[in-house]
DNA sequence: GGATGTCCATAACCCATGGCTATCACAACA
DNA sequence: TGTTGTGATAGCCATGGGTTATGGACATCC
């Protein structure tokens, strides 16, 4: 049924050589053994391929009409071998960079002039990945690199190169209080004291450390949120805050995803900044992913 | 290096149903023997085929590469052993009819008539076989069947079916006595008896009955035959009998191959005739080979 | 004609391979 | 929270494919 390889190889090299013992040199078995698989291979397809008189070997009709698929196959694997080969190189230098939304701010240009200054062969491939998935591929490997906002949740999973800091927004129905009054100051934002009477929309209590963050938990001192409601992706965020029932901080670069019609966003001052950081998995040490990591922190550096 | 052609069969099975589990049900193998195959399959080639991420099964760059090959060469081993059976199948129904001259009488299209009635696939392949094999192919199994002059060296490796009886000749010089002269009856023949003062070339000794056959030793009563030389083939025979070292017998098939320039042959009285048959070697059962035999027994019985 | 060489087959042995069953780990789901 | 589905792991065993040593049948050479 099957077919191994090597005994179509053995069959070819003796075909060839019309003579077991030089065959056996040739591939660097003993002649035994050679013997042996071309028997075994005769007794697989129930009819013998040479013919062994005396002191000759020749081959039968039946050898005559296996012998060009057998080289044909072994060709067929060579090629299939290189295929393979080439396969493994475009994906030793492909690197895969996922993001949720652009970067923007020309981040992206520049990490690419770096990383193909350092490794010319490289080819960076952008890759599209949906909001619901905060490490933009990394967990599931859909990525090798990804432009993330901090923190992630899992977060010690990954390296990190910050490339941002930016403060928070808030998001708020347009009709909102804070949105048309005095609030607002002269660098159009709100004190994050101002926010403290709103009800806030939280990340379910399975987000961790991620849903005390976009509640800035550490800004509250005594007091505790007011939760209005859980949300789980930015449509839900955009409809819970439409609806009143509550208002959400927000990382600028997700801003676009949640406003729209009467939701705005407005920056707070008073907490902590969020940050836009390029991240690849703990433990990864391609190179290609260590050289995108080490341009990002050198871009980083600069832009800060 | 190389593949066996059951790892190709498992990579494709799960490429296709990627699903280890369904695939080693449809390869008729537990579901761990599969996994073990195609880790293997990747170590060999030195990169996963497959993303096995927590409930789904997809390929790989390398993966995706390496099926069409795959599926490919399956195909071609299937194509491989195809033509296997096909030759087979041909070698069945062949059936090598082995001579040294034709036997003519129109014997050939009687027998080929009655094989291809009883086996309508049958192919009778005729081949000419080197005067030096007396056995005209079968001892070393060029033949299957072939048609002899009776007796034949190792007489009791091989069956037969005798189709004719003719008496022998005897080779002389044109110039010879006995070729001018009144003893050369009304019937162009010669009597044996008048031929015992004759040196005689004999085969070698090693010929055995075969010697004695064609010295017709049983026709010598208690006088012994004058040997005037050795020869072991018919130009051998020619030479010698032209250059007068004696005279030599023969069977009227091979003649031809002696008589021409000084030599002559002249049909001898008083010894049994050679008999031309139709052997093949003994044990041999092939239905074909049987076939043969049996019509060659028939038309023999009724040329007789 | 006996010694020697060539060549394929056989025998006896060894261990890596490829199969099995049982079981685990983990996510999804009811 | 128990159940189900899926792939990985562990431990076991038969077989396959290799080895060396040897045999037997011809050629060839001195």
């Amino acid at each position: 049924m099957d077919i191994h390889g090597r005994d179509l190889r053995y069959f070819a090299a003796v075909a060839e050589e019309l003579n077991f013992t030089r065959a056996a040199g040739r591939l660097f078995v003993s002649q035994p053994a050679l013997s042996k698989q071309i028997r075994m291979l005769e007794n697989q397809l129930g009819a013998p391929l040479f013919h062994r008189d005396r002191r000759t070997v020749r081959l039968t009709a039946v050898g005559e009409a296996l012998l060009p698929h057998a080289r044909g196959m072994l060709a067929s694997w060579q090629a299939a071998e290189a295929a393979v080969q080439q396969a493994r190189e475009a994906e030793q230098h492909t690197l895969v960079i996922g993001m949720s939304t652009s970067p923007g701010r020309g981040l992206l240009p520049a990490l690419r002039t770096r990383l193909v200054s350092q490794y010319p062969d490289a080819r960076p491939v952008l890759r599209q990945v949906p909001w619901v998935d905060p490490s933009a591929g990394l967990a599931d490997g859909s990525s090798d690199v990804a432009f993330v906002w901090l923190p992630l949740p899992d977060g010690d999973r990954y390296q990190y190169a910050v490339m941002a800091r930016e403060p928070r927004l808030v998001a708020l129905p347009r009709t909102h209080r804070l949105a048309a009054r005095a609030a607002i100051d002269s660098e159009g934002a709100v004190d994050f004291t101002d926010l403290l009477d709103e009800p806030f929309l939280a990340l379910p209590p399975e987000a961790g450390p991620l849903r005390d963050y976009w509640l800035a938990l550490d800004a509250w001192g005594d007091r505790a949120p007011r939760i209005g409601g859980v949300v789980a992706s930015a449509e839900e965020t955009h409809e819970a805050v439409a609806n009143g029932q509550g208002v959400a901080l927000l990382a600028a670069g997700n801003a676009p995803l949640v406003v729209r019609d009467e939701v705005i966003a407005v920056p707070v001052r008073g907490i902590s900044p969020s940050q836009l950081a390029v991240a690849a998995r703990q433990g990864d040490k391609r190179p290609l992913v260590l050289a995108y990591l080490a341009a990002a922190a050198k871009v980083g550096a600069k832009a800060r």
